[in-house]
DNA sequence: CGGACTTCCAAAAACGTTTTTGATGGGACC
DNA sequence: GGTCCCATCAAAAACGTTTTTGGAAGTCCG
């Protein structure tokens, strides 16, 4: 049942049809209601690969995902693209999602996407703090995108973020308050932005407090378990060890723990540790995870509205939004011991 | 630059170019070369929304998530997608995700992508045992899809699985050989066709060491950290409580290791807990959980390959195939204490 | 009563391909 | 020299919409 058809059903032609399913004003009412029935009864819908070709445009976003190394099991992206759906979904848009490898040629994808105009926008997240090639490249061809995440550019762009200044902040601020004097932190590479704004929030909070920064208490390593343990080891194994560990996201900070466990201690004991993201598994753990918790899928709702604005020609500046996290306290943290 | 410009600076019809590129025998080696030449220092790309209207198809499918309870978490599900993209890529379809949450009309999810007309064949997971609506909706109009999980139907469709049964006899295989004699069963919803495999399984490996299977070992609950807790607390405070626990996902069997803390309990210690599905975090626990682990990317894959067949019109019940589960043994199990 | 203006609808173009059908010319063959 | 065939390309239709343009009635007014 195509639109040929149902006209002439009606004894109408296919432009009036048309005009009347779409809200045109000259159509006489009496006419519109007839199409309006008829194309519910015989169940009409538009053919959106002609809509599509017609109106030059795909109908559909693109998320294009960087998982971490082996395992892509970060719960994080479930949430985003969750909250990303929230928005598209309202909007009759279709979301293609692709992984992209740590192997592949990162910007040839994007290529497809865009020189392949497969999409009308895109989204993607874990910006660089600087020259983030993936973003001169879409500036470039004036392609609409959003990112989670912010990055130094010339030109604006639209972005969605969580305060990573303030998340550093209020780990090392809780650590402080509980009376611990030498904090780590454990520190996922610093080309990605939000790693360079955690980091200055611990320091800002450090230097605040009087607090010594040795320049061997901040490792920068890759954020999974396994690096996370690594770190940690370093760390306790120093002549003078931190109390304290401020770790960039929850996988880091399992595998601290697990570096303390491997030595007898206990966090929240000996040592303290805080990770960051809020992941199910950390309530379950023991003892449970003192996290810092963000909106990820509320971010991802504005990230798809932000896209949607800058495909509508909006302005970057005024799609910039910062989300706040804040902290759940649970048991891997407490007061030092003497 | 489109297919008539092209033509246009070529001298040519665009028919002829069309062929060209597309590799009809109909055409000159020279003049196919020349126009090869040409398309590439142009940098033509055929317009896919003219394509997919001519030849009536979206060239892409659909991935329908169905996100458990509150946290759409279960990394599952990444590992799954990512599969499923890998072999769409080497076909150049795109990959459209939906989350349907729980509150959702699941068929209507379903009827806006069929008949929308959006992609070109579905996939989804987590079949139900008998009378499965999705597939019964899809195998009334004819729409190529392919399942992760079986289901009983009239009429075979394409699928890929675990062999659930098979993990059921491993863990509980694995229990038995180290002594236990009293073995409970945290089961997902048994309308969940591979919980039921699970449990025959669980059933016929006890039978056949001739242990006893009391009625009340057997708990049926959803799949969250919180539902195992509370199952694996009801089973613990039982007058003979069992002395080992399957259970049918990791986030399940955390939630029940978290149970024997509360009664200060170590798991592989008085009370052996065995997993499944072999997430990251399961290794970073305390002990790291012993589970079962499936090859969920391969399956993917193969998921994918197989609605690709389907969608060529290939015979439903040659596109069936069963993974086999293996053991991975850690430390959250061992010999029952006396 | 004639012109201008509305109201409503139809015709046709356009989006950019693919594929069917048809045309042209040259060579082979008798 | 005519017929047939093969190789090569062009023309045109088709996919199903949306939108522009235009036209036929009807209405209003001088």
């Amino acid at each position: 049942m195509n639109l040929t058809q149902l006209a002439k059903h009606l004894n109408l032609s296919t432009s009036t049809v048309s005009r009347a399913l779409n809200g045109y004003t000259d159509v006489n009412p009496d006419t519109r209601q007839r199409v309006i029935d008829a194309a519910s009864a015989l169940g009409y819908q538009p053919n959106p690969l002609s809509v599509r070709l017609r109106l030059g445009r795909t109908g559909a976003i693109g998320v294009l995902l960087t998982p971490p190394q082996r395992h892509f099991a970060d719960p994080f992206f479930l949430e985003l693209i969750q909250g990303i759906d929230d928005t598209m979904q309202t909007q009759g848009l279709d979301m293609l999602v692709a992984p992209i490898h740590s192997g592949d040629d990162e910007i040839a994808v994007f290529r497809r996407f865009v020189e392949g105009r497969r999409v009308d926008g895109l989204i993607f997240a874990r910006t660089r703090s600087e020259d983030d090639p993936r973003i001169a490249y879409l500036q470039d061809r004036d392609f609409p995108f959003a990112t989670l995440g912010r990055s130094k550019t010339r030109q604006p762009f639209a972005f969605v973020d969580i305060d990573h200044g303030e998340a550093g902040r209020l780990a090392t601020a809780r650590l402080i308050a509980l009376g611990h004097k030498r904090i780590a932190l454990i520190s996922s590479p610093l080309s990605l932005t939000y790693s360079t704004h955690r980091l200055a929030g611990y320091h800002e909070t450090l230097k605040k407090a009087g607090l010594p920064q040795p320049p061997d208490y901040l490792i920068e390593t890759a954020m999974d378990e396994e690096h996370g343990f690594e770190a940690a080891s370093r760390l306790l194994d120093m002549p003078e060890p931190p109390t304290a560990l401020v770790c960039a996201n929850d996988l880091m900070a399992m595998g601290a723990m697990f570096a303390l466990q491997a030595r007898g201690l206990r966090a929240g004991g000996a040592v303290s540790v805080i990770g960051c993201d809020d992941v199910p598994q950390g309530r379950l753990i023991d003892p449970p995870l003192t996290t810092i918790s963000a909106p990820i899928r509320d971010a991802g709702r504005q990230l798809g509205a932000f896209l949607l604005a800058a495909m509508d020609g909006g302005s970057a500046a005024e799609l910039q939004n910062v989300w706040q996290p804040t902290l759940v306290a649970r048991g891997s943290d407490g007061p030092p011991q003497h």
